[in-house]
DNA sequence: GTGAAAGCGCTAACAA
DNA sequence: TTGTTAGCGCTTTCAC
């Protein structure tokens, strides 16, 4: 079945039939009709690689991500895959999670082979032959979450979202404010959990509190990383009156601690996050909301502005909106006894 | 960059250099030598989509799931993934989420357009004229996790594993067993919480309890669901002393209800869950382990034993594996008082 | 608006 | 083992 055919059934030439189907290139409505036509009664569908060796259009974007089970890029990739299906587009999924090896295969072996138009690259911290190597590609590339030298990123402003949290807990009147951040092996990969802490540093400082070294803690961002943590932190003499965790995932850990050690949240601790997580609003939970499947739909326009002949404008550079949710984990600190 | 200029600077022709760096087709080794050199100067890859134009072969997979931000799902991708870009392959994911014209657009309009070489299905339950739709593609299929009319698909033996779930509970001693399943909802698209109930029931059954409908509960498959329906369970004047929940989330869900009513697991309700979730582990819930990852790997094998030329045999139709995994979620009930 | 025809870059059958 | 060559199925100029 291919397009022989259905030039033959619909009794035109295959360049109609590729214009029709296709869309560009001008074709008389009737015309059109026989021909749409005749394709369903076949059932044909264009063989994308003809397609692509003719035109150098892919119709596919490929999505490269350093994890598959993190709440926050199975969110961007559902909020792009959305997007990039209705804009007819494939997507082939590259993750880098694995020993070690996966990083250079894909760069080297899976991108170059020119199956894809444009590249997202989630949260990816690269090396600087590593950017190189994607910019040789000649493709439109954009990042999210993570700032790729010389790449149209969008990136959460994590020092500003991390002094909004810090700050609701300084204007709810807590001084003693830890903080969980990333721990070695985070922070050597991602920058994030150093902006998140910056953003913490800075906003008690603004508020003339010194810092405590004693205050931070870190941990891998995941739930049982950071219990243990915080059990640490709130077992303490001069215990902090409030928590602020660098994810949702991280401040449920604080959570569950401050419970299991006979604490009140938030009576005794006020605890705050950044994702608005899908059990953010379960635990009764304050965050930062981010939006990642914005913010991956809004990655897939930038491409598609990029490479679809009649595209829409590509969206305006705008900072990513982030919002403070207020729930139950935060209130003022009980008043000092003694 | 194309195959005729690796020819020409390796003094060889076209085909010889397709052979070499194929694999397929015999060339001397210091032919081959010369060809990858070349190859590796020039910056070489081969397109993907001539390649496929003139083979027939795309070194592509399809994976189509019903959500992406679920456990389960985000396993068999990861394992699946991991296992098909080491034998070379790229991974087209579709994702059926959303507001219902997905199915029709990906099966209709995005599988037929040969873009893969076999395709995945993940827990999809399909209609008869979807399954006819899927298997008239001609293409090798496998399905994960739901089992689609004559196709081969890997499902855990959710009956067995339900019932060994309910008999460990029975064998410490408990007999007012719940069970948490699913909501009309989850019982109208999936099989799966029908047969985790069936399985909780021939357990009674077979230890000669009566089944009781009281004891029954169906949520969403999400913490907060099952967090909701346990608490109507446990705030019964004959509680259950046993819960046996369809998910680990669910799992989860129960505790956290017992622990807001001032109940202690295990010593006033004992608490069991299936799929040894990534969080299990912290919660120290007793489960039923059954590791998709390893199911997504496997769906792999059996792919490419069909694809591949000189793939290796495929594997046996096995039963998949599921194992009872004690932690500190469950115990003999408290002596009965008064 | 439509058709003829020249590729797109590779693979595989065949010949040498 | 290696080279020659005919497509794979489509898109896109260029004529008309």
């Amino acid at each position: 079945m291919n397009i022989d055919e259905v030039a033959h059934a619909a009794g035109v030439s295959t360049a109609t039939v590729s214009r029709a189907l296709s869309g560009r290139g001008s074709v008389s409505p009737a015309t059109r009709e026989k021909v749409v036509e005749a394709a369903r009664n076949l059932g044909y569908v264009v063989s994308q690689a003809a397609s692509t060796l003719a035109s150098g259009r892919n119709r596919n974007v490929g999505i490269v991500v350093p994890f598959l089970d993190r709440w926050f890029f199975t969110n961007v990739l559902a909020g792009a895959q959305e997007r990039l299906m209705h804009a007819g587009y494939d997507i082939t999924l590259y993750n880098l999670a694995g020993r070690g090896d996966e990083r250079r295969i894909v760069l080297e072996n899976f991108l170059p082979r020119q199956r894809v138009d444009a590249v997202i690259a989630v949260s990816l911290e690269l090396t600087e032959c590593e950017v190189t190597r994607l910019r040789e590609l000649g493709k439109p590339i954009v990042g999210v979450g993570g700032p790729i030298e010389g790449v149209r990123t969008l990136a959460l402003d994590d020092i500003a979202a991390s002094r909004l949290a810090t700050e609701h807990l300084l204007s709810l009147g807590h001084t003693r404010i830890a903080h969980i951040g990333g721990d070695a092996a985070s922070d050597r990969d991602f920058h994030m959990p150093l902006k998140r802490r910056r953003g913490y540093e800075q906003a008690l400082r603004t508020a003339g509190i010194d810092l405590d070294e004693h205050m931070v803690g870190g941990a891998d961002f995941t739930v049982q990383g950071s219990y243990r943590v915080a059990k640490l932190l709130l077992g303490r003499p001069q215990r902090p009156t409030a928590i602020f965790a660098a994810s949702d995932e991280m401040a449920i850990g604080a959570i569950l601690a401050a419970q299991d050690l006979g604490l009140s949240v938030p009576q005794d601790v006020s605890i705050i996050g950044i994702d608005d997580h899908d059990t953010a609003e379960f635990f009764g939970l304050t965050t930062i909301a981010h939006y990642p499947r914005a913010q991956g739909a809004l990655a897939v326009d930038i491409l598609l502005a990029q490479i679809e002949p009649n595209a829409a404008e590509p969206p305006a550079e705008t900072p990513l909106p982030f919002d403070l949710i207020v729930r139950r984990t935060t209130s003022r600190p009980r008043p000092e006894q003694g």
